[in-house]
DNA sequence: TGCTTTTCTGAACACCGTTCATTTTATTTG
DNA sequence: CAAATAAAATGAACGGTGTTCAGAAAAGCA
């Protein structure tokens, strides 16, 4: 039978409308202030018949973060691809993770803020792929940067690790509004030259 | 009139209550999970009654947020006059700051990564100055070190905030779940060593 | 066409933050 | 002390939330 094909089709379907609608929702209004009633009526449908497609709301959010991570992992591998010398990879790397979680704050959030998308994932005892995949791309920078006599004899998980906390405390900082104690034109200015001052040191650790 | 006295005491011990209360309840459930409605019950009057003390629920958070600053900041003292070496000094205060993010993380939470406190703020109008004044604090320890010839040439603000956001990260990748994507046992033993390491390389970028 | 299965609805539930007329309590005045 | 006034507390009500579920509507099949 086509027919459980189209319905399958169908279910698919209207998976993405629930997702688009919520996902320009969301961009629009922020996470907190978009209720289930409002993504039913963007897609003229009841707020009963979403849960027909996501188990709750969570999940909703959970499906947008795995989305936004396969937007995120594009613009990484173009950062690397985009440099050969592999501290450039790196510069390059941090480069676009940050340029990524300025333009899409709030999708930036949901990914490496918000608690919901986790609470998904314990409940079904899953891992976070997406986050390590994005960890494992640091990782091999890394880990070409260390061949090239970089970060002396460290550890590599040890430097991604410091190298993703930077970048994540310098957009963090900025997207939950923590930088209000500087004067407003010179916020982005100073995050720009910290991520460079770091580099900067990053670079002189040499063997 | 004693009586205005007595009942501005009285005004300022209500308070006190409410803030006990939300802040018991929020160690222990949860911000999200903590309703005006608990709070009131904790203290036995109604739910209304509240209102009359703090004009929303953010301007509850927001004083919570307020307290907890001046614990920080003890913290953070402490951690400077435990050293008189000024590179020693950046440590320490560097490990006071994530032990009290780790020791305290829903008022870790509240400080530096939930938006409600800076609206607030906004709201009013005025300037983040509990964030302001810890900022300063770390930017004296920072200036200290250069003088005694760290960071070659650098701006004094500009390592300060990579410094900052480099703990901030190690701090919030942890409290929301995103260090997930390592065994458990070994997330801690992660984020202090990246820390270390952070150190180590620092110390080396000198004149 | 009638029967079954799938899909959808919309009312209901138990919450939430917040407001406000009303009642209770405390203070001041005659 | 009693009456009048002022202050404090209540609890119902409002409009919202996420979520569930009996019953209605639509679709698929015989």
């Amino acid at each position: 039978m086509g027919v459980i094909d189209r319905k399958e089709r169908e279910k698919v379907e209207m998976k993405r409308q629930i997702l688009d609608a919520a996902r320009s929702l969301f961009l629009e209004q922020g996470f907190e202030k978009t209720s289930i009633r409002n993504i039913a009526e963007v897609i003229e449908y009841s707020a009963g018949t979403i849960y027909l497609y996501f188990k709750d709301k969570n999940e909703i959010l959970f499906a947008l973060h795995v989305e936004s991570f396969s937007v995120l992992m594009q613009a990484m591998q173009a950062g690397i691809m985009g440099e050969t010398d592999p501290f450039e990879r790196l510069i390059s790397l941090g480069k676009h993770y940050l340029k990524y979680a300025f333009e899409n704050p709030e999708l930036y959030d949901l990914m490496f803020v918000m608690t919901a998308p986790m609470e998904t994932l314990e409940c079904r005892e899953e891992i976070w792929c997406d986050g390590e995949r994005a960890f494992e791309t640091l990782k091999f920078v890394v880990s070409d940067c260390m061949k090239a006599g970089y970060f002396k004899d460290a550890e590599n998980e040890t430097i991604s690790v410091m190298v993703w906390s930077l970048v994540h405390g310098l957009a963090t900082l900025h997207l939950r509004r923590r930088t209000m104690i500087f004067p407003e034109t010179k916020r982005i200015k100073l995050l720009e030259d910290a991520y460079v001052q770091f580099i900067e040191i990053l670079k002189t650790y040499k063997k």
